[in-house]
DNA sequence: TGAATATATCATCATATATTTATATAAGCG
DNA sequence: CGCTTATATAAATATATGATGATATATTCA
């Protein structure tokens, strides 16, 4: 890696909502729809931060059928435990916005959202 | 901190000039025509960078008579050592732009730059 | 006090990034 | 094949950021 890439892996974390993917993704891999649940947000915008942090080579994705599933890069997650656990742990992992995530993490899965996207917010009725 | 704290860490290095000027303050505190020497930029650059890693609490100046001398921030310690030495070490560390820095920043300490701002590149002659 | 030095800030422009809406692709299923 | 689901991408717009040149502030020194 360049300098460069180092300056877009932190690109890549300078957005709260990245920070919260990451974040969520080092918990559990989750497919697109998932993230839209826990997260609250737009198919489109959940997309497109995942592409962005697909080119910084901290997640990837593997096609499961009609999923994506994302995943943390084997190589970020080193970087990923120094950065999250270090010494911003407590900024990071303790926060509002993790804590809550992870608990809407918990609830994805025990409602078995994958696959039931009819009833995510920001979808109009019947998509 | 609060994770809004930790994005505008992320987004203060999220840029090369101030990645340079993170390492460069982490090897030794310098004053801003110091940093214009090194990076060979102008005055105006160098001061809106600064304040840029001022306001995320990364660095602070003292100023000292003319100077405003530049220094890492003491909480920000820890988390520059396992930024730049941690998984990314190699990357950050040992790049082409690290290294050539830190010979200019040797160059500017034994030409006693400080104080010698009329041979500055990016200032018109005479001022 | 006034001139010179060192730095900060402001205004402007160019570029990059994020969000939204709409559309495209790709897989599964009848 | 055509329909549905899941996701990606494109276009348009809004906002943020970075660079540059001009100006302002603060300090030193004569």
């Amino acid at each position: 890696m360049a300098m460069r890439d180092v300056v877009a892996v932190f690109k890549a974390l300078a957005d709260p909502t990245r920070l919260r993917i990451m974040l969520l993704l080092r918990a559990r891999e989750l497919c697109v729809c998932e993230l839209m649940f826990i997260l609250g947000m737009e198919q489109s915008r959940v997309s497109r931060h995942m592409r962005v942090l697909r080119e910084a080579c901290l997640a990837e994705d593997i096609r499961d059928g009609r999923w994506m599933i994302y995943r943390v890069q084997d190589q970020a997650r080193a970087l990923l435990e120094v950065l999250f656990s270090g010494p911003l742990k407590d900024s990071v992992e303790g926060s509002r916005e993790a804590e809550a995530d992870l608990k809407k993490l918990e609830a994805c899965l025990r409602d078995n959202v994958r696959g039931r996207v009819c009833e995510m917010p920001g979808r109009p009725e019947g998509t």
